[in-house]
DNA sequence: ATATTTTTAATTGTAGGACAAATATACTAT
DNA sequence: ATAGTATATTTGTCCTACAATTAAAAATAT
C-alpha cells in the first residue's frame, strides 16, 4: 500500500485538454457522391479508424511501443472510454497487445480472427452463405498447382495411409472428409489456407445440408474417391488432378451452378 | 429538459448484483493438453466469448432485440464498461447494431470487415504475406468453373471491351489488371469473392514487388494476355481456361513455388 | 372516444473519477 | 556495490453522471 503523502493519482494530473488532433477527429469523411443515410460514425468508430491510419502512416511495426491510453485520449480530445473501446477492437484483431502496466505494443494481427468469429450460419444472409459455399469450392479447385509444387514423399505416404483406410469404408463421415482434405491443405504448407478452409468447412456443410438436395445427382455412380485423388496426385499431372478434384466435387458444383 | 422532481437516473436504480451468470464467467476454459503460457483472458475477452456463445446457443437471428447493457452487466456481474468493450468488438464485426435509445439488435455480420482492417503489409508476418499471396493465386486458378457456369453475353461483351482496349497497351498498369480481373470476379456473381479478391490484391502486389524477382522469368515471351483469356472464356472449355489462367499467372506461380 | 400534446421512462454514447495490481525506476541503507 | 524500499507508471476494472431521443404513457383538447 503506497498510498501516503500528497500523492495525486496519475489520472488526475492531466486535465488540460489540448485538442491538437481534434481537427483530425472532426474532419468529416465528406466524399459521398451519392446521397446516403449519412451513417454518423460514433466517436469509437472514428477513433478506431484514426488509430489504424495513424499506425500505418507512421509505419508502426510489430513490437513498437504505443502511446498510452491517456495520451491518446488527450490528443484526440475524447474520453479514455472511447479510446479503450477502439483499442479493444484492435486487440481482438491481434493488432495491438497490452501487458498490464507495461503499456501497449504493436503486434502481428491474426489474419482470420475477425472472420472466424463471424462465420455463424444463423447470422449470415443466404447470399453470404452461398458465397462462402462457393468460396470453399473455388479453393478446393485452385490448390492443385500448389499441391504439385509442394508435395513431399512423407506427405504422400501419410495421405496414402488416410486414403487407403477410407477405401474400405462404405460411407464417409464428416470427420473422414476433414481428415483427407485437411491433409491436402496441410500439404500446401500454407497455414492460413489450411485454417481458412477448416473455418469454411462447417458453413459449407451447413449450406449443403440445409439448402441443396443431396440425392439429386448422387446417382452419378462413377464418383471420384479420395483414393482416386491420391493416385492422381501421386502419378498424374496438376491438370489431371484439377479434373479429378472437379469430378470429386461434382455434386457440390452442380448445386452451386444451379443457383 | 425533463429534469425535475425526484427523478432517479436509471443507472442508479439497479444496484443489487445478482451473480446468476457468474459461474459461466468464472468457469475457466481449462483444457490445455500441453503446457502453455496460460493466456489469462481479460474480462472483456471472456464477455465477448460468452456473448457470442449466448447468441448462437439461443439462436439469435438478425433483427432480434438484445438485452440492454445494464442487464448484461448485471447478469454477468461485470461493469458496463466491460460489456461495452465487448459489444464494441461485435459492433465492429457488424454482428450487433445499436441505435441510440432504441436498444441493440442482432445484425448480419460483415463477413470480411475484420479481415479488411488487418490486411496491412507492414504488420503482417512474412509467412502471412506469403500465405495471402498464394491465397490469391489459388482463387484465380479456382474460379474458372464458376466463370463458365455463370458467364452471360452481356458480361462477355463488357469483358471483351476491356480486353480489346488493353490489347493496344504496351504495358499494363495496376489499374488495368484490377479492371480485367475485377470484371472476372464480378462475373462470378459472388460478391464476397469479388470483395475478397480486391482486398487481397494490394497485398499481393506488395509481396510481389517486395520479395520476388520480377525479371527472372519475364523473358518467357509467350505470355498469355488478357485478350487470350477472354477468347478462351468465350470459345474454350473450363479446363482450357484453367490452363490459360495458369499460364497467365506463370510468373507469380514460379515465384510462389520457388519459396 | 379519439386525436393531439406533454410528460415520463428507457437506453446508448460519452465524459470523467477512482483505484488495485504490478512493474520499472529511483532512492536509501548497509 | 548490493539489497531493500519507496515511487511512478499504466492497464484493467468499477463507478457515477448526464445528454439526447425515441417510445410509451399520461394528460389534454376536440
Amino acid at each position: 500500500m503506497y498510498k501516503k503523502k500528497n500523492y495525486i493519482p496519475f489520472d488526475r494530473r492531466i486535465t488540460a485538454r489540448k485538442a491538437i488532433f481534434a481537427q483530425k477527429l472532426n474532419m468529416a469523411s465528406a466524399k459521398s457522391t451519392t446521397l446516403e443515410p449519412l451513417e454518423s460514425l460514433s466517436m469509437t468508430d472514428r477513433v478506431e479508424n484514426i488509430l489504424r491510419d495513424y499506425f500505418t502512416e507512421n509505419a508502426f511495426k510489430p513490437g513498437d511501443q504505443l502511446p498510452n491510453e491517456f495520451e491518446m485520449a488527450q490528443k484526440l480530445n475524447v474520453s479514455r472510454n472511447v479510446v479503450r473501446e477502439a483499442l479493444s477492437r484492435l486487440r481482438m484483431l491481434g493488432m495491438v497487445e497490452s501487458r498490464p502496466r507495461r503499456g501497449m505494443v504493436m503486434a502481428q494481427p491474426d489474419l482470420l480472427a475477425g472472420l472466424e468469429k463471424v462465420l455463424n450460419p444463423l447470422l449470415l444472409s443466404q447470399d453470404d452463405l452461398k458465397d462462402v459455399f462457393e468460396l470453399r469450392l473455388v479453393l478446393e479447385l485452385g490448390v492443385s498447382e500448389i499441391l504439385f509444387a509442394r508435395k513431399t514423399p512423407e506427405d504422400m505416404a501419410e495421405l496414402e495411409e488416410i486414403a487407403e483406410r477410407q477405401k474400405g469404408l462404405a460411407v464417409l463421415t464428416k470427420e473422414d472428409e476433414i481428415e483427407f482434405h485437411g491433409k491436402l491443405y496441410d500439404m500446401t504448407g500454407n497455414e492460413t489456407l489450411h485454417r481458412f478452409q477448416s473455418m469454411l468447412a462447417p458453413v459449407f456443410d451447413h449450406v449443403f445440408a440445409a439448402y441443396y438436395n443431396k440425392t439429386s445427382k448422387s446417382s452419378k455412380l462413377e464418383q471420384v474417391t479420395h483414393y482416386d485423388l491420391f493416385k492422381v496426385l501421386k502419378e498424374g499431372t496438376a491438370a489431371q488432378f484439377r479434373t479429378a478434384m472437379y469430378n470429386h466435387l461434382a455434386v457440390y458444383i452442380d448445386s452451386a451452378s444451379s443457383r
